[in-house]
DNA sequence: TCAAAAGTGTTCTTGATACACCCATGC
DNA sequence: GCATGGGTGTATCAAGAACACTTTTGA
C-alpha cells in the first residue's frame, strides 16, 4: 500500500560500522551487497528506518538481519545527509559503531547479503556510497572514545590478559605503550578483578586472567570517577 | 503534487539549540510556535528538511529562516529518532548547535515564529517536543568539548578581555577558576593576540583586549598541536 | 639450558595547583 | 584617597615518562 505525502521526503536508512579485534588486528564486518545499487561491492550493513521503530531499534535489526549479531555495544556516530549520497534518490543514513567480541559470536550472511566478511579496518576494499567516510569517521571516534570511556573490553573476551588488554590499546590507539606505566595505570583505578586464573600452553610464563567489573566503573561514574588512560 | 511511496517513511526535520553569551550567562534561542502542534509554546528553531539540500543546508536554512541568524558556528549534534517525539505522525530530527556572538548579530523572528528570545539555558520554559532532552544534550556537549576546542571564541566578540573570557570558561564549566593558572595557560598557548587596545570607562585599571588568531591555531593544530585548557 | 612472554619499582621531569600584592582608573 | 577590577610570579605537589632485570614455563 502506498503512502502520499505533499512534499517529497528523504528516504531514512542506518548503516553500522561493526568493530572486532582478533588478538592483532582491528577489523570491521562488511557485506557484500546483493541488490543494486553497487550490487556485489562491499559496504557497511544498514538498511531503511521502518515507520514502527526507532532509529535505534532499526540499527539493531539491521545488524542482526545482515551479520547475525546481537546484544553488542550500538552507539550513534553521525548522520549523513548529502544529496547524492545514494545514486537512486535522496537518502539520509543514521550511521552507528558497533564493539564485539569476535570470539564470542558467530557470523551469517542473511539478508540483503551475500557474503559477510571482516577486514582489517585500514585495508578494506572499495566500498559502496559514502562508507568509506563513515568508517573513517568512525576509526576517528573509537580512537579518541577508549582513552576515555572503558569501552575497549567490548572487543575483548571476558576474561583477558593485561597484554591482551595492552596490545589492544596499542592497535587501536596506533601507539606503542609502556608495559609498566600501562599497569600502574589501569589496576590503579581498580575496575579489573584478577581471577587467579592463568593462560597455559605458552613456552613461557603463564599471564593471569583479568575480568573487567562493569558495574563497580558504572557505581564509580556516577560519584564523579572518570576513566582515563 | 503528492508523492507516492511504497513503504511509509518518516519524515526528516532539523532543530538547533543556539547559545549565546551575555557577559554573564549563557544563553539558549528558543521561538514560540506560530503553528500547531505545540502552538504558542517554546521550541528550539527547526523545521522540515528538503528534498534537494544538505541536513546541513538545512539547519543553516531553518536557523536563517526562523531567527535571521546566519554565518554563525554550527555542528552537528545528535539524531533524535524515538517514536513519538511528534505527536501528528512519525518524525525524526537531526539536531544541531550553533554558537553565536550575541553582540553581532540582531535577531529577527519570521516564518512559523511568532517570536524568538534567548533564555538562560537553565530557566528555560516548558519546551515543545522533546526539546529539553536536545537541549540538555547540547549544554553537556558544549560543556564537554569547551575545554579541548577553542569554540568558546565563537561566543564572545572579536575583541575581548581576558577577564571576559575567563568568565566564559567559568560559566560554561559552571565552576570557578584560577586567574593567573587560567592566563598562564591561555596565553602560553600563543593563540590570543593582544591588540594593544584597552576597554575604556570603567573606575578601574583598564583591560587590555586580545584576539583569537584562529589561523594560527589551524596551523598548528595540523601539526599535532592540541589546544586544552 | 634456552627462548619467550610475564611480571615488577624507582627516579626524573613536567605540568597542575595554590596563593597575595601592586597598578591604573573614575568618582 | 578610595573603591574597583586588571595584572603579575613563585613554591609546592602530583602525575606522567623513562627505564632493566627477574620469573615461569615449554621445548
Amino acid at each position: 500500500m502506498p503512502f502520499c505525502y505533499d512534499y517529497a521526503r528523504p528516504a531514512l536508512t542506518v548503516d553500522c560500522v561493526v568493530f572486532g579485534y582478533d588478538e592483532t588486528e582491528l577489523k570491521a564486518l562488511l557485506i557484500k551487497r546483493d541488490l543494486p545499487p553497487f550490487k556485489r561491492m562491499w559496504a557497511l550493513p544498514g538498511g531503511f528506518v521502518r515507520i514502527d521503530e526507532t532509529v535505534d531499534d532499526a540499527a539493531k535489526r539491521e545488524l542482526f538481519e545482515e551479520t547475525g549479531l546481537e546484544n553488542v555495544y550500538l552507539e550513534q556516530l553521525y548522520t549523513f545527509g548529502d544529496l547524492h549520497r545514494d545514486p537512486r534518490e535522496r537518502v539520509v543514513t543514521v550511521a552507528y559503531f558497533a564493539l564485539v567480541k569476535m570470539s564470542g559470536h558467530r557470523l551469517r550472511a542473511t539478508t540483503d547479503a551475500q557474503d559477510a566478511q571482516w577486514f582489517p579496518v585500514r585495508q578494506t576494499p572499495k566500498l559502496a556510497f559514502d562508507h568509506q567516510e563513515i568508517l573513517d569517521l568512525a576509526i576517528t571516534r573509537l580512537k579518541g572514545k577508549v582513552t576515555y570511556q572503558p569501552i575497549g573490553f567490548e572487543l575483548l573476551p571476558t576474561k583477558f590478559t593485561l597484554t591482551e588488554l595492552q596490545k589492544l590499546y596499542e592497535t587501536i590507539l596506533e601507539a606503542t605503550l609502556d608495559k609498566r606505566n600501562f599497569r600502574k595505570k589501569i589496576l590503579g583505578m581498580g575496575l579489573l578483578e584478577p581471577l587467579g586464573e592463568y593462560t597455559e600452553g605458552g613456552a613461557h610464563r603463564p599471564a593471569e586472567l583479568y575480568r573487567f567489573n562493569k558495574k563497580k566503573y558504572e557505581k564509580l561514574s556516577k560519584s564523579g570517577f572518570f576513566f582515563e588512560l
